[in-house]
DNA sequence: GGAAAAAATTAAAGTAGTTTAACAAATCAC
DNA sequence: GTGATTTGTTAAACTACTTTAATTTTTTCC
């Protein structure tokens, strides 16, 4: 099993961390998956649709942004391989989304919608404790960002994240993690330099 | 029992906005409880410690904040009467907490260590729920607080949460509120004059 | 493979927010 | 109640970061 190569291995291997299945178990939540291709620069979710599903990203990048007054895009979270992405305000209150979710790169995602996320919390309730877990540590990973958002200049949030998320520059364009940090393309271009000639 | 008054029943009330507990229930849960008085400046958790417990406020104003390399104070959450309040990654790991707590008022909280409430999930499965749902509020309201650190001026940041929490400013020192919204005392008494004077 | 589009760089001028410092007002603690 | 401490205000100088705009480099995609 450790060898097999399906597309639902990543995911049982994430929910593996947190809590045991039996098989019969593991069907049942496979049974009540999608999977969708999500094209490079195609969108998951607009602002005033209703977020449908929760999404784990078996393969590819995704990115959760709002867009300004002013045309402006702020990127909330990045989502790589073996992370859960969604609005989830709108998944929950079936509420108009308030951001955008696209693609960075062609990306697959397994879906779970709300009718069978709530049967599977019925029939299962170990995936109470499994999403707890799950979002207690982004809850965690939200409030460090904070945290420096409030405490650390530009070149600081820069440095902070090239050393958290090491593989990230590599992988996504540089306006993008300016987006993300709260800075300008082009200071983020101006920093960049000024650190590479240290 | 709706007009009974005992220090339990905010928790209780709380409690029952997510799941139904029965009698047994109930006294088991009340039985893992401890209270604590903190005082007006001083503190429920220091840098270093680690959280031994989750806390729930019945009365008071609570601070979490951090403190930078020249001194200042950055404000990661205010917590309230019916709030709850920790370093959740000291707490769950047991490692050394990055934060401090402190008291702006004298604050009753109910405390929750961490061997009480892994029995308690382990007792009453439901509490899973509870925390989950718990846990996913607070989630969704940070992450909209990134997202309006990452796309509004101080002045929208601020009316923002003149709006948000109304009650909060007849309360909280200024200077308190400007820590958290990430700009100077200074700079937030003139964006007040400059909007009095509108 | 090459034209078109998108992303990154550079420099210069501009601005939102900081810093410092001095004073005034409010609150605290005895 | 009063002196001491903390908080808030105002103004002026300063700076981290933005804006604009022109140029170069990289990526996309038919």
């Amino acid at each position: 099993m450790l060898t097999s190569n399906t597309p639902f291995d990543l995911i049982l291997q994430n929910i593996g961390k947190h809590i045991t299945l039996d098989p019969t178990e593991v069907e049942f939540f496979i049974s009540l998956l999608e999977s969708k291709l999500i094209r490079r620069k195609d969108y998951l979710l607009q602002p005033g649709e209703i977020c449908k599903t929760e999404n784990f990203i078996v393969k590819g990048c995704l990115r959760t942004y709002s867009v300004d007054q002013d045309g402006v895009e702020h990127i909330v979270m990045f989502g790589i391989e073996d992370w859960w992405v969604g609005d989830l305000y709108s998944f929950l209150m079936a509420t108009p989304a308030q951001y955008y979710i696209d693609a960075l790169e062609d990306t697959l995602v397994l879906q779970i919608n709300k009718q069978n996320l709530d049967l599977l919390y019925e029939r299962v309730p170990k995936f109470e404790r499994f999403f707890r877990l799950i979002i207690q540590n982004a809850f965690i990973a939200q409030q460090n960002r904070i945290n420096q958002n409030l405490s650390f200049t530009a070149e600081q949030r820069y440095l902070e994240f090239v050393k958290k998320y090491p593989h990230f520059e590599q992988r996504i364009p540089q306006k993008q993690v300016a987006a993300y940090l709260g800075m300008t393309p082009v200071f983020l271009s101006m920093l960049r330099r000024k650190l590479a000639g240290k």
